[in-house]
DNA sequence: AGCCATGTTGTATGATCGTTCAACAAGATT
DNA sequence: AATCTTGTTGAACGATCATACAACATGGCT
């Protein structure tokens, strides 16, 4: 008879593997039920971990929900920040609109966070973090497309116009998807760049 | 000394016209502060009746939401349906990016309930009968506009497409507004629609 | 003026919410 | 193997949630 294990009672993480478990455990809760169902109770259950936990590593709900939020954000800076010199425009199109972008897992998480980004300041500072290097990198990427070094103010508002269309095409797919396909998808970004790319 | 006035505790109001108010107050709600603040409290705190009402003119508080989110549909429903005949394209647009459509407190409403759609299956039956009447009125304009009688496939297609951009701007509208503006919604507009029509 | 149908009120109820915190245990250190 | 740091647990708490419902009041009716 070898001596019986101990059993742990739980594993003993690093704070920021265990931070990171709580936001994927958190953007799990966003994906499947929206904010509304973004509670301490379902988000310990999804995470397998106690309800101490959020208060403990993040302060509180608050403050995981802005986690989620930047962590919502990665595969989309991922996406833009590929390789090491920068991409040409239509690569960099080709990557939004990819199937990886494009899971409605994902998409659900940015239907249920702007909702909240609109009526909370916190949220909302962090997206305009965010999104200022999400339009310059587009804003860059059409200028140089053009042949031009520096970004003109038509360069901006194309890269504000792609975005909204982007934007669209994402909340279409998670509330409409009989109507959006990623073919549509590109009929509708190559119509709005082509126009003014090609005629320039 | 006249008699003292009974000073009647409450309004007795039609159900219709209870209903109404009950609406509003909950797009009121939506509005300020996302659906995490649609509780029936604050409804009734800003309908200025008592509790019970919403229960018993809806059934509950997802029946009031389902009302809501029919009310929200109203600005735009009326917005591409003005006049007797059939609008053209170009003015369709114009009503679809006026200062009226493009009111934050509307596109708050919105944005709030956009998470929810995607999550609740009652909430998206209703979305998707509004979706068909809008899309199919825009995939006409853009037919009458090629000089067609019926719609083509590549309508549909730019139908989705400029709903999804329209849905884009006004999400910037809420979340980013000092990134968006109507001259920069009107010049994405254009870039889309112009390409492919005056192409034909 | 009295009656009646029904719109309205507000409390009671149980579930669930976010937060707090004292007790506990895992795992590195020695 | 004993010690210590600190990540973890889970019960307790008050606040707030949605709903149900019995009592009440209103405005039309006769």
């Amino acid at each position: 008879m070898t001596a019986p294990k101990p059993a742990a009672k739980y594993k003993r993480l690093a704070p920021e593997a265990r931070a990171a478990e709580l936001v994927e455990a958190g953007l799990r809760v966003l994906a499947k039920g929206g904010i509304t169902t973004f509670t301490i109770d379902n988000i310990c259950k999804a995470s397998g971990a106690s309800r101490g936990l959020i208060g403990h590593h993040f302060g509180g709900k608050d403050g995981l929900l802005a986690a989620c939020y930047a962590a919502a954000y990665a595969p989309l800076m991922q996406a833009i920040a590929k390789g090491a010199e920068p991409m040409p425009l239509a690569a960099l199109i080709d990557e939004l609109l990819s199937e990886r972008q494009l899971r409605p897992e994902g998409l659900n998480i940015w239907l249920a966070l702007w909702g909240e980004i609109a009526v909370n300041p916190a949220l909302r500072a962090e997206h305009l973090r965010q999104y200022r290097i999400y339009h310059a990198t587009l804003a860059a990427a059409i200028a140089r497309q053009f042949g031009r070094a520096g970004q003109d103010a038509s360069d901006e508002t194309l890269a504000t116009a792609l975005i909204a269309l982007l934007d669209g095409i994402w909340l279409e797919f998670s509330i409409a998807p009989e109507e959006m396909s990623r073919a549509k998808a590109r009929a509708a970004v190559e119509a709005l760049v082509q126009g003014p790319l090609s005629g320039a």
